[in-house]
RNA sequence: GCGGAUGUGGUGAAAUUGGUAUACACGCCAGACUUAGGAUCUGGUGCCUCACGGCGUGGAGGUUCAAGUCCUCUCAUCCGCACCA
């Protein structure tokens, strides 16, 4: 058949639609497939790396289905957030028109590439039904307490009057209006995830099977659970006099209490209370506190970046066990926001507190040494050691006296044994318009109460004014204007509206739902959950991963879910390159989708993807590649007039067949068989269809129109994940798509009377022999002697091995 | 600095358990058909060598009858985190 993909796609694209055939089956009785690539953000048009993510999801749930399962293959639109607000502030566009435009667009383009994606389950996450159902959970969450409000220390840029997240913050500047950012103290709400950290943790075990180890790694770095000793280090007398007596002492926190002895100052954050209440009383020289105050702002950004530099306060704690006095300063090396905001310094122990002490003229001492050989004092020893100087744990290993230490703190009741975690609550609000409403309410005698439930959505309102200046929210008068849930007076709405990283954290769990327009059910849920493969960026390893792990737990507390964790297996595609580096606008190296459809068609663009390297790895365009693709699909479709119509797979004599039909029929079912390992195991599509381009050769060698009939039986269906339009089409005209069902390997074509075995002398592969399948080592030994006579001559054979089907190799002497 | 990944022909890449390295494709070369070919088909194609043969999976060692694969060290590239006490 001349192949026309402009014809046949378009056919089977309407043929799909029309037969909703991509549709889950009501029977739960059936065996389940998930099959979920992450969901796409409307931005305008499709990338090559939605392609590909989409090829390969695609590929999975077209392979399932084949083989009778029930197979659940959504798609939906991320539809809330900051784009759709810059285009409206840059073109004067609604941003809920150019969201709804984009997704109409995009829509359309990813139709033409056929993935079989469920039309019905599709939603937008804007969609205000999407918004009603999420509002819930949030109301949920703040009354159990998850969802609170507290003061943070935020990047808040003074002239757009927004707040911007960490990475709009381009070297301490707003991205749009280069205005210098401040930090600025304000209300947010905030996730409790906190509370789950041990089990975000705990739990990964269980994903070690399904998911990329790397991304396991991240998610633990992440998380950055650290096990150490707390305790008070408590002022001097003197010093708590110049205090005027407001602080006692502070926390810090260690992870090496085996270096306790060795402490010779402390360290606070600039931001610490105690420094801000010692310059608000002006208990220190102008120098020292316009010093402290240029550190507060610096952003935490580009104090990570700059010289250590620190301010003594010229005050003193007492050492918890030695009773010594010692100096407090502030460093700007210091994190507010990890452990208390305060440090003990070992200098002699720490690289960092070696280069404080060394630029300050502090005290350092050592009170470890190395097992063996000497202390070297230019530099901080940081191994692990023996204990000196240390009173009753000298001699200690340093790494086991750590717990003794701990023990002796809680003994004496000074200080206790903690765990820290670098992760922090989830700060949610945004002072923006495009994005989901938070359900609260601000009364005047009541507070902050949650919306009833039965008044969701909170819907934005369409009347806007998007300007870039501040909350449009906030300057909507009426729209604020509310009553209170609670006691009915008049009160107003909070105009925060949430991260969309929200919405991304469970929008699989609505997919399942059966009835689109009501929220999941728990039997949904059972039914389907978890996701069995799930396709994404691995620029989503850690938040989105994160927050979706976070937010099932939260919802099976809530009683929505039986569920600890979403995603059984995830595969991260790599990314696509073109010239070695990114796709991008920027680069002007980018290949457009729509262009390459209308070229070549869907199946070429799909196979391409899927030929040129494996998913996890990156993939490197190449316009000739594309054109192999296409190629091979004409041959395979002009081949097929090999084939002969039927409508069962024809029943074939083997032994009857000449060696090329044995070896044809061998490779077909190589191909299928490869295919299934693929699937299950290891993803590596390119072999998959190398492994189909080996049968063809193989049939093209061969001239049996049952083998070829056959041939094309079981290569459509391994084919179909694919490249699904000609195949649908050539399935058709060939077999009635009979035969894209789920086929048998036929183990009787890989029997063979001989076999290739190779001939190594000393491991050095030297000749080629053919064995009869059921020779004897004896014979195989002497017919490979035979073959090797050359290199064996006058040498003494002292060893000879046999690896059935394999190879034979003497090792000689002489 | 810490963590992770990758390194194989001219190129993208195969090699599933340690067992004939380079499957499949791109490119290139030659030939056929052709007025012509950037179409199609056939054959060839790791490197050195006229050949015999030798060398060859980033590099150096090691284990083994046998190493791309296992071990030790090392180099390069990429990615993530980065003063987390």
């Amino acid at each position: 058949m001349q192949y026309n993909p402009q014809l046949i796609e378009k056919k089977w694209q309407n043929f799909w639609n029309d037969n909703r055939s991509f549709e889950t089956d009501s029977d739960t009785t059936k065996e389940k497939k998930y099959i979920l690539s992450m969901f796409p953000y409307p931005s305008g048009r499709i990338h090559m790396g939605h392609v590909r993510n989409y090829s390969i999801g695609d590929a999975f749930a077209r392979y399932y289905r084949q083989n009778n399962y029930n197979v659940l293959h959504p798609i939906g639109w991320d539809s809330f957030g900051m784009p759709a607000e810059n285009a409206a502030i840059k073109n004067k566009v609604h941003p809920k028109k150019w969201t709804y435009e984009n997704i109409a667009y995009m829509e359309k383009e990813l139709g033409s590439l056929g993935f079989s994606f469920s039309q019905e389950r599709k939603f937008a996450t804007s969609d205000e039904l999407y918004t009603k159902f999420e509002q819930e959970f949030l109301i949920d969450m703040f009354d159990k307490g998850i969802m609170y409000r507290k003061k943070g220390h935020l990047n808040w840029c003074p002239n757009d009057l927004t707040v911007l997240a960490n990475e709009q913050v381009i070297d301490g500047k707003c991205w749009r209006c280069d205005t210098e950012i401040v930090q600025k103290e304000m209300f947010q709400y905030y996730l409790k995830i906190s509370d789950y950290t041990q089990e975000l943790l705990d739990d990964l075990e269980q994903l070690k099977e399904g998911w990329p180890s790397q991304v396991i790694t991240m998610q633990e770095n992440w998380i950055g659970k650290s096990t150490g000793l707390e305790f008070d280090l408590h002022f001097s007398d003197e010093s708590k006099a110049k205090l005027k007596n407001e602080f006692e002492s502070f926390d810090v926190f260690t992870t090496r209490p085996d270096t306790i002895y060795g402490v010779t100052y402390s360290a606070l954050a600039p931001e610490h209370p105690i420094v801000n209440h010692m310059l608000k009383e002006n208990l220190l020289d102008d120098d020292s506190a316009t010093k402290i105050k240029a550190m507060q702002r610096v952003g935490a950004r580009d104090r990570a970046q700059a010289e250590k530099e620190g301010v003594a306060l010229n005050i003193e704690v007492i050492h918890p066990l030695t009773g010594k006095s010692i100096p407090v300063w502030v460093a700007n090396f210091v994190l507010t926001d990890y452990g208390s905001g305060a440090v003990m310094a070992v200098p002699a122990h720490d690289d960092r507190d070696f280069d404080f002490a060394t630029k300050y003229n502090l005290d350092i001492k050592a009170v470890i040494k190395p097992k063996d050989g000497e202390l070297d004092s230019s530099k901080a020893y940081t191994e692990v050691g023996v204990l000196f100087d240390s009173e009753e744990f000298n001699g200690e290993n340093s790494a086991t006296v750590r717990q003794k230490i701990m023990d002796h703190f809680e003994a004496k009741e000074i200080g206790k044994k903690v765990i820290n975690f670098r992760l922090k609550d989830w700060g949610i609000s945004r002072q923006r318009y495009w994005g989901a409403p938070l359900p609260l309410i601000h009364c005047d005698s009541c507070g902050i109460v949650p919306e009833k439930k039965e008044n969701l959505p909170v819907g934005l309102p369409d009347d806007v004014v998007i300007d870039g200046e501040g909350n449009p929210l906030e300057k909507h008068e009426s729209w604020k204007k509310c009553k209170c849930s609670k006691c009915g007076a008049d009160a107003t709405r909070e105009t925060d509206t949430v991260d969309t990283f929200i919405q991304s954290s469970w929008y699989f769990l609505q997919y399942v739902a059966s009835n689109p327009k009501k929220v999941f059910t728990k039997e949904d849920v059972a039914y389907w959950m978890g996701v069995d493969h799930y396709v994404g960026g691995i620029e989503h390893a850690i938040l989105h991963l994160l927050y979706s792990r976070f937010f099932t737990k939260v919802l099976r507390d809530l009683g929505y879910v039986d569920l600890d964790e979403p995603f059984k297996k995830l595969l991260t595609q790599g990314m696509v390159l073109k010239d070695g580096s990114k796709m991008s606008k920027s680069k002007g190296n980018t290949v457009d989708p729509d262009s390459l459809i209308e070229k070549y068609g869907a199946d070429t663009a799909r196979m391409f993807i899927l030929f040129a390297a494996p998913p996890t790895q990156e993939l490197e365009w190449n316009d000739q590649g594309v054109e192999g693709s296409y190629k091979f699909l004409r041959r395979f479709s002009e081949k097929s007039e090999n084939a002969v119509a039927q409508e069962t797979l024809p029943k074939i004599d083997h032994s009857a067949l000449s060696k090329d039909e044995k070896f044809a029929r061998k490779k077909v079912y190589e191909a299928l068989q490869r295919s299934n390992e693929v699937f299950s195991e290891r993803y590596t599509f390119n072999t998959m269809i190398a492994g189909v381009m080996e049968a063809m050769n193989a049939l093209n060698t061969q001239s049996n129109s049952d083998v070829w009939s056959e041939g094309y039986w079981v290569l459509l269906s391994v084919m179909e994940p694919i490249a699904p339009h000609l195949c649908w089409e050539l399935s058709e005209n060939l077999f009635k798509r009979n035969n894209l069902s789920k086929i048998e390997v036929l183990e009787e074509v890989f029997s063979a009377d001989s076999v290739a075995m190779g001939v190594s002398i000393n491991g050095k592969a030297r000749a080629q022999i053919e064995v009869g399948v059921n020779d004897d080592k004896e014979t195989i030994l002497a017919i490979a002697k035979e073959a090797g006579s050359k290199w064996l001559e006058n040498k003494e054979i002292i060893k000879e091995i046999v690896v059935p089907n394999k190879l034979v190799n003497f090792v000689v002497k002489g």
